[in-house]
DNA sequence: AATGAATGAGCGTTCATTCAT
DNA sequence: GATGAATGAACGCTCATTCAT
């Protein structure tokens, strides 16, 4: 059912199953009606143990957005590296960022939605700054999509409404269903540039 | 600087009060960070005294989320009772779902979002019942819409990817901005229809 | 065993029989190794109650040394008042701290030495404040007595070696053994003022 | 602003830095505010190495008050040794123990007055065994000093009276204020056999 | 001797809920 | 209806101690 984490910092590691199993149970039940028994008993440690690795609860929780922040931020510098055509680079974008949102990272992505308040606000300045160079990526590549003539509208908003897309889909989507990650980008993707021409 | 709830049952009877205080703490904190005693002290009464209007905090959740989705899916009715043109109707229903969200309900539909899973199992059958109703009219319509030619996909998902815009603008939509409702509203509007060609 | 708690606030209200019950303990065995719930049990209460009548286990502290401190002071007050004779004074201040420290608020004035460092800084900085009201009548009396003549030696000093001499019976002084708490007062006086010649 | 502890056991091994570390911890914390943790990170070990040297913390505790009293017995004994008045032996006697408890060892020394109760059962006996010499000596001497008509009271009780006064010192004895140790002492034999005759 | 991860009982505190008044 | 003291289970976290390496 979960799907596995392929996280860097989610290893074998006793580390690594600790964030894992929180960002799983973050998910599930969120942050705040998770405990740190649940955790550790998942982990297969003791509670107490729990604490040799985080100094506390909500560490863990800043350590699982940080890490699926880094992570996805280097999946989507690979989506556009060394792709010239704008349309294609924003393509490579959705379907990054829906690959996290529904795909591999689909937990800690969830959480970092959801459980945003839950940061101390000191570790939501350190998050915010670590997403602005992923954001920073979406508004080049639509920028240049649309000073290549693909849109009209305003990047800025059109990236909020490619987020809402996006994020809303860990609500239905089924990569089990008919639709797959890259059929549902390409909706979106349409949703962008307008849809082709009816064959 | 908070909306006014306008909801029906939302009035200046104590329960009315405890359900709009409850609202607004649940959005601002979350429901687990919200205690009774918040509630009860943003009402002017004591904690003790909220249980002879509602049986338990969930059950204030279970009421919120009631009243906003019952108030919400009379606002959707009335948004296309009497329009003829699909996608007069269409830009009516994105109007209407936009002023739930980021308007007057605005609190009361974030926690629909965001507290859901802290409704009890039965509750979250009723909840979601009351919503099927609320879907099926925004389906109703799109099914109007791609039949009279205004867009090829599949209403199913392009409801799902405008649920998806709507439901994300309350994390960034500012009413005081250069963007207004309607504004948005167009915006949303011409990535499911296309966007008009320039003047 | 426990010397019956005369001190006003330590009353027969649930608040009054924690703050006893607290004083008790918190002497027995330290601050750090009383539990609140060793507390709420002696006082015949849960736990979780305890926190209804006080802020914090450190709360009780406080207050236990807030109520010691202003009690004795008003014991002092009455011990100086009215008599003339600064030697008289005298005596009466010295008996009237024996009560203190091995008489009836012996526990809580043993507590308010020896847990001293549990205190959060803020109180200590009020309990200092109060103490500062209690040291004021000595001094005023020590000063007045070697005025008269009656001693020599700097009343800042003596006042400390009779502190010394009261706060160190409660490690010996016995009220059933042979010498009673005026028996005591005269041995430190004679300390203080010299021994008479003898008949 | 530590003192250097002189006490034989308290040299360069790593048994003495704990002994040392832990004298000073425990009184600027206490005993239960201080960490198994803290001591081993003052001394420049691991935690779990602390206990190859002593069985646990409390025997860390235990030891810190044997060393110091039996120093401070031979100290106290030297004192004496090869004086033949009885007021000047006294005068040694107090010097020594205003050394103890303000000068070299008065970390040690509070500790052992403060943190006493937490010593186990069978720990407390055997200290007070070796405390029960210490006080030999006071006592021998004080019989001296009033066979030989220093003065009259009760050799037990002067004691007593004088233990107060010299261990309070640590309250509030500055050595760097006007007054030094054999200063406070001669005020401290002045209690005890009244003040000479003014010049 | 030294390490440091692991233990697990126990801590102070919170809070939804109850109920006598 | 309203009160507010009381409940008690559960929480996040601490820390002396153990032990395989």
């Amino acid at each position: 059912m979960a799907q596995p984490q392929i996280v860097n910092g989610m290893d074998d590691s006793p580390r690594g199953k600790l964030l894992s199993a929180a960002a799983r149970l973050f998910r599930a039940r969120g942050f705040d009606r998770t405990t740190v028994r649940d955790i550790a008993r998942e982990t297969g440690i003791q509670s107490g143990s729990l604490f040799h690795h985080f100094s506390s609860k909500e560490d863990i929780l800043f350590t699982v957005m940080m890490e699926v922040i880094r992570f996805n931020t280097a999946r989507l510098q690979e989506a556009v590296q060394g792709v010239a055509d704008p349309v294609a680079q924003l393509r490579g974008l959705i379907r990054a960022e829906l690959q996290s949102i529904v795909g591999d990272t689909a937990e800690a992505m969830t959480v970092l939605v959801y459980e945003w308040r839950c940061l101390a606000a000191e570790h939501q300045e350190q998050a915010l700054a670590a997403r602005a160079v992923y954001e920073r990526i979406w508004l080049d590549t639509l920028h240049a999509v649309r000073d290549a003539g693909g849109m009209r509208a305003d990047p800025v908003i059109v990236r909020r409404l490619i987020n809402g897309m996006t994020s809303w889909a860990s609500n239905w989507f089924d990569p089990a269903g008919p639709l797959d990650i890259d059929g549902l980008a390409e909706q979106i993707l349409h949703r962008v540039i307008g849809e082709p021409a009816s064959p």
